[in-house]
RNA sequence: UGGGGCGUAGCCAAGCGGUUAAGGCACCGGGUUUUGAUCCCGGCAUUCGGAGGUUCGAGUCCUCCCGCCCCAGCCA
C-alpha cells in the first residue's frame, strides 16, 4: 500500500521534507515511533520564530503517535534565569501543546556529561588546554588557512585526566584552561578545528547553584542530551549545518543509547519586523516598547496580548510550511490567520472609535427601546443580544461627509442609511463649531416604519452604519496597533542601526471610545469583532472594571480603504 | 581561488523523468450580503537563476556558470 505520492491521507497538506523522513524511518522500521525535543535556552522571551519550531516538533509528535520533550538547554548560566523558564513554559501551553511527563533539562546531565568527557579524555579523544582566548583564536587558523595544533594537544591521559579534576574543583581562574576535543586542527569545517568542551565559569547556576564551576558547551552537550533521552529526530535551524559532524562525532566516538538524527531547516523571517533575542532585548530596554508582552511585539507574550490566538499561530505555522531557503514571510500571512480564526469565533458587538453625536430629531426625547442584534450573522447558534436605542446617538465621524461621492455608501446630507439592527435615518443638517468648523454634530430623522433595519415598502439603502446610544455607551480606551518598523527589513542595511526604522506610529491611543452596554463587564482577554472594524481584545494588564482597554488585534479587509487610495 | 547550504509567480510553497506546473497570501474582475466584513465564482508562471548536454520526453538527471545565506564565541 506504499504510495509515492507524499500529501496525507486525506490529501489536504503535502507532507514536508521532514515529516517524509519521519514516514519513512517508520515505514523501514528504524523507528517504531518519533521523538522529538523543543530545546529553548531559557535566556529570553519565547517570539514567533519558535512557534515554528514548537509547532514543528510538538506538530510530528502529535501526527505520528510520537512524544516531544520539553528541554532547557541552559548550559550557559550567565545568561539565563529560571523567570524565562517559567514563561516559557506557560507559551508553550498556552500554544496547546503538552509535554506530558517529558520536561528535561540539559542541567540535568552535567553529572552524565562529566563522565562523558572523561570517557573521551582515556579514549583521548580530549584534552586540556592552556591557551588563552586570544591564543586559541590564532591557532584556529582562518576559512581558507588551517589551523594550528595546540601544545597541550598530546598530553598524556593521566595529566589531562588530572587536570580536567581540578578544572572541576575550582583550582583554576576562569579563562586558564578549557578541555578541547582532539579532532583535525585543519578541517576545512572550522568547527571541527578541536572544540572547545567545556569551559570554566565561576557562575552559580539557577539550578545547580554552586555545584559547578565548568560548564559544558552546546555542541557537546546537546549530541548527548539527545541521545540520552533517546531522541530520534533533532530538528534545528539551519545555522547548524556545519555543526552537525561535530554532533555525529561525539555520538559515534562515545557509547550512548542512542544516535538520533539531527535535520535542518529555515528559521522564519518575518517582513516589518525583528525576530533575533537580542534585538528585542534591546526594544525593551531602551523604552521603544512597553515589554515582552507589548502587543507590538512578536514575542508569544506580545501576541497573546494583543488577541491572537493559539489556533491562529499554529495554522499560520502549518500555512508557511517547512524548508530550507532563506525566506521572508509576508506579515499579511500572519494577519490572514488571525483574521481567518477570528472570523469564525468573535462575537460581533458595536464600537465607535471616533463618535461624533447625531440627534434623531423625530424621535421622543426620553424614549429608550431595545433593538436586537445577533452576535454572528452566519453562526446563529451563537444568539442575539439586545441594544438599547434612543435619541441621541454616536456613529463614527468617517461615516459622515459632506459633499459625498456618489460611491460613498454612508451618510451625508440628503442620504439615508440603516443604523444596524435599528432604524433608517436620513441627516438633514449638520452643526458645526463656529470658531473651527469641525462638526460637532449632525441632526436626522428617523423611519419608525424602519425597526430592526428593514423598509415595509422595500426600499433599499446603500450603507449601514454601526453606533451606540449616547445614554446607554461605555467610554474605554481603543489602542490601535501598526507594524513596528517602515520597511520590510530592518537588519538589511549594516551601516543602519535597525532603529532608525521603527515606526513613529506603531502606536495610536484613542481615549474616548464608546461600545456598547453588553461590554461593560467584558473579562480581560475577552476577543470580540467591532462591526466594520476589526478585531479587539480586552487588554489583560491594563484594562480595569469602569476603565476598559480594548486592543486592535488586527483590522478587517477594507476594500473601501483600498479604493480611496486609488 | 576553504567548507556547508539554497535558487519554481510580488511573498511562501508543492513538484521525487511522462497529460494543460498543486495550494495559500497578495492582487484584479463578478455575484450574495442589515459589517464596503464573511461567503461564492472567475482571472493571475507557454515556464522553473542562466547556458549547454543526456533522453522519444527534463522544473526533475549530468556539466559549467551566476546569485543569495551560514561558519573564524571559552554563546546557543
Amino acid at each position: 500500500m506504499s504510495t509515492p505520492d507524499n500529501s496525507t491521507e486525506t490529501g489536504e497538506k503535502p507532507l514536508d521534507f521532514i515529516r517524509q523522513i519521519v514516514t519513512e524511518d517508520l515505514a523501514s522500521g528504524k523507528h517504531s515511533t518519533p521523538v522529538t525535543r523543543f530545546p529553548p535556552e531559557p535566556n529570553g522571551f519565547l517570539h514567533i520564530g519558535h512557534a515554528k519550531s514548537i509547532c514543528l516538533n510538538f506538530g510530528i509528535a502529535a501526527e505520528f503517535n510520537g512524544r516531544c520533550h520539553l528541554r532547557f538547554d541552559d548550559t550557559n548560566p550567565s545568561k539565563e534565569e529560571s523567570a524565562y523558564v517559567e514563561s516559557i513554559k506557560k507559551d508553550v501551553q498556552w500554544l496547546g501543546f503538552d509535554w506530558g511527563e517529558n520536561l528535561f533539562y540539559a542541567s540535568d546531565y552535567f553529572d552524565l556529561l562529566y563522565d562523558y568527557a572523561i570517557e573521551l579524555i582515556k579514549k583521548e579523544k580530549a584534552y586540556v588546554c592552556c591557551l588563552s582566548a586570544d591564543e586559541m583564536r590564532e591557532y584556529r587558523g582562518t576559512l581558507t588557512e588551517p589551523g594550528k595544533e595546540s601544545p597541550h594537544r598530546n598530553r598524556p591521559v593521566e595529566e589531562n585526566l588530572k587536570l580536567f579534576a581540578e578544572m572541576k574543583d575550582g583550582r583554576h581562574p576562569e579563562g586558564s584552561h578549557v578541555l578541547r576535543a582532539k579532532i583535525d586542527m585543519a578541517s576545512p569545517n572550522l568547527n571541527m578545528r578541536d572544540p572547545i568542551l567545556y569551559r570554566i565559569m565561576n557562575v552559580s547556576h539557577h539550578r545547580t547553584g554552586d555545584k559547578w564551576c565548568i560548564y559544558p558547551m552546546y555542541d557537546y552537550t546537546h549530541c548527548l542530551s539527545d541521545a540520552t533521552e533517546k531522541i530520534t529526530h533533532s530538528l534545528c535551524t539551519l545555522e547548524f549545518e556545519d555543526h552537525r559532524p561535530l554532533y555525529d562525532w561525539v555520538l559515534d566516538t562515545l557509547e550512548t543509547p542512542a544516535h538520533p538524527q539531527q535535520i535542518e531547516f529555515a528559521r522564519l523571517n518575518l517582513s516589518y519586523t525583528v525576530m533575533s533575542k537580542r534585538k528585542l532585548m534591546q526594544l525593551v530596554d531602551e523604552n521603544h516598547v512597553h515589554g515582552w508582552d507589548d502587543p507590538r511585539m512578536l514575542t508569544i507574550s506580545g501576541l497573546r496580548r494583543r488577541g491572537y490566538t493559539p489556533a491562529s499561530i499554529r495554522n499560520f505555522c502549518t500555512e508557511i510550511g517547512i524548508g530550507k531557503r532563506d525566506s521572508w514571510i509576508d506579515m499579511g500571512v500572519l494577519e490572514n490567520a488571525v483574521r481567518n480564526d477570528l472570523n469564525s469565533k468573535a462575537p460581533r458587538v458595536m464600537g465607535v472609535l471616533d463618535p461624533l453625536k447625531v440627534v434623531i430629531t423625530n424621535y421622543p426625547e426620553d424614549r429608550v427601546e431595545e433593538v436586537e442584534g445577533k452576535n454572528h450573522p452566519q453562526n446563529p447558534d451563537m444568539g442575539t443580544r439586545k441594544l438599547p436605542f434612543s435619541r441621541e446617538i454616536y456613529i463614527e465621524r468617517s461615516d459622515f461627509l459632506e459633499n459625498a461621492p456618489r460611491k460613498f455608501f454612508r451618510l451625508d446630507i440628503g442620504r439615508e442609511v440603516r443604523l444596524r439592527y435599528a432604524y433608517f435615518i436620513t441627516c438633514n443638517a449638520v452643526v458645526k463649531d463656529e470658531a473651527t468648523g469641525e462638526i460637532t454634530e449632525l441632526h436626522c430623522t428617523y423611519d419608525p416604519e424602519t425597526y430592526g433595519g428593514n423598509a415595509p415598502d422595500g426600499r433599499k439603502v446603500k450603507g449601514t452604519i454601526h453606533w451606540v446610544s449616547a445614554a446607554h455607551a461605555v467610554e474605554c480606551e481603543v489602542r490601535l496597533y501598526d507594524r513596528l518598523f517602515c520597511v520590510e527589513n530592518p537588519d538589511a542595511d549594516k551601516e543602519t542601526d535597525f532603529k532608525e526604522h521603527l515606526n513613529p506610529d506603531s502606536l495610536t491611543s484613542l481615549t474616548s471610545c464608546l461600545v456598547e452596554p453588553s461590554l461593560r463587564d467584558a473579562a480581560p482577554g475577552t476577543c470580540v469583532q467591532f462591526e466594520r472594524q476589526g478585531y479587539f481584545c480586552v487588554d489583560s494588564k491594563d484594562s480595569k472594571p469602569g476603565a476598559l482597554v480594548f486592543n486592535r488585534t488586527v483590522g478587517l479587509r477594507d476594500s473601501w480603504a483600498k479604493r480611496k487610495k486609488k
